[in-house]
DNA sequence: AAGTGGTCTAGACCACTGT
DNA sequence: CAGTGGTCTAGACCACTTT
């Protein structure tokens, strides 16, 4: 079977690009089956017009990506398992809007309050300093999902309440035009108190899922620290992990 | 000041690799500060005899790493903040080492079972075929710390009892050959029964941290299906993400 | 022996950022 | 404007795998 491809040299899209893009449709879509050999690099420039680094460009970003495998002496291969996306640096509201499940936010705090010591050390800022706090309950088809609490560095952001119902943090933080960059994470459990109980409809000592996150840009400030508990009842986290080789 | 670095040539070393490990260690190492500028990709080359792609090479593969950020007419720098590792596809028994804990495990069951319908799907076996199945304890400072059953195909690996209790099952399956590639995995908490809280020492009732994982080696074959159980006072999943640009 | 990916070179032009 | 990274080319040689 011959696979269709072309590459628009007007367009601004890059090269590679456009090329990667294309294969990772057709494996998408079934055109490119797994195991298949994708044929041999030299082969495809000539076929497509371009020099040999472009197509291992493209293709080395959807090795990155786990969808080909490479072997010396082989070939390239597309891989024979149903590899989903990798984890991403996404937020409640948008997995729960990508679930279809309408996702609901209701604010119960956005004030501006001294750091604690540990919200403090999470941000880089001196002790008492002015942060903002958001506390936010998540609901889905009118049941609450999980409680959020984020703490925010001064003069990053705008918060507006009604913005922080309509939309997820992270959207209104990329929309600034902050550049996030990585995230140290920590996962666990624990039984939930009276209050938590209370807030999330469950019974007091119910086990809860919990995650912590302090959230970074491009330059290495950190630009939000979080700290969420999830009825696990109605949310795991799910991801796929690489092997970097 | 001044970066020493140098390529020796006559080393099967690939020469990015060679500056990719120099300049990570002087990262590491404090030599290049956060936030300092590495000089332009053309003299960089220019200096250590090298060409251009080389060069750039080697700073992508730290940039993939989250170590550097690069922009376009700026230049590139190092990052500001504390990056750690990013997730691994590790072990708990790598994870318990590290930490210098010593762990411990007691194999409870090693037996070739039928598979059930769930480890049938998790492992493209079919339901009733011939598995593996293996549970066991693992112990940090002689208290149990996480309850571990798996799952794997027949065929793949010799499942001695004494090497599982005196390693990990990944070093196992690295060590037969196996490239781990990529893995499914899903964290989540519920309450002990009664059974669990017995071999973890809790109390019936009290949360538990649990994770599910599919793994899979370089041909997209599943090689392992794992369903662990976690005490969320000795456990946590800590890591670091990186935002695919 | 033949074919594959892995590495490397020495150029080139462009897009974006800062002054 | 000058300087940076982003993209691209047309070759080359090597290491590894399979036949």
């Amino acid at each position: 079977m011959r696979l269709e491809l072309s590459v628009d040299r007007s367009s601004p899209v890059p090269l590679y690009f456009q090329l990667s893009q294309q294969l990772e449709a057709a494996i998408e879509h079934g055109t490119l089956t797994p195991g298949s050999l994708l044929g041999n690099e030299i082969e495809l420039a000539a076929r497509l017009g371009l020099s040999r680094p472009t197509v291992r460009q493209a293709i080395q970003s959807l090795v990155d990506k786990g969808l080909l495998v490479r072997r010396r002496g082989v070939g390239t291969q597309v891989v024979h398992s149903q590899v989903k996306r990798p984890l991403e640096l996404s937020s409640l509201f948008d997995d729960l809007e990508a679930a279809g499940q309408r996702p609901a936010t209701r604010v119960l705090v956005n004030a501006v309050v001294p750091a604690t010591a540990e919200v403090a050390a999470a941000l880089a800022v001196p002790e008492g300093s002015e942060v903002h706090r958001v506390e936010r309950l998540r609901l889905a088809h009118g049941e609450p999902m999980a409680y959020l609490c984020n703490h925010l560095p001064p003069g990053l952001l705008d918060l507006d309440t009604a913005q922080l119902e309509a939309t997820g943090l992270y959207r209104m933080m990329r929309s600034a035009g902050l550049t996030l960059h990585s995230a140290r994470q920590s996962i666990g459990a624990r039984a939930a108190t009276a209050a938590e109980a209370e807030r999330l409809t469950e019974p007091e000592g119910a086990p809860l899922l919990t995650m912590r996150r302090t959230t970074f840009d491009d330059t290495g400030r950190a630009v939000e620290f979080g700290d969420h508990i999830y009825r696990p009842s109605r949310y795991a986290f799910e991801f796929q992990l690489l092997v970097r080789p």
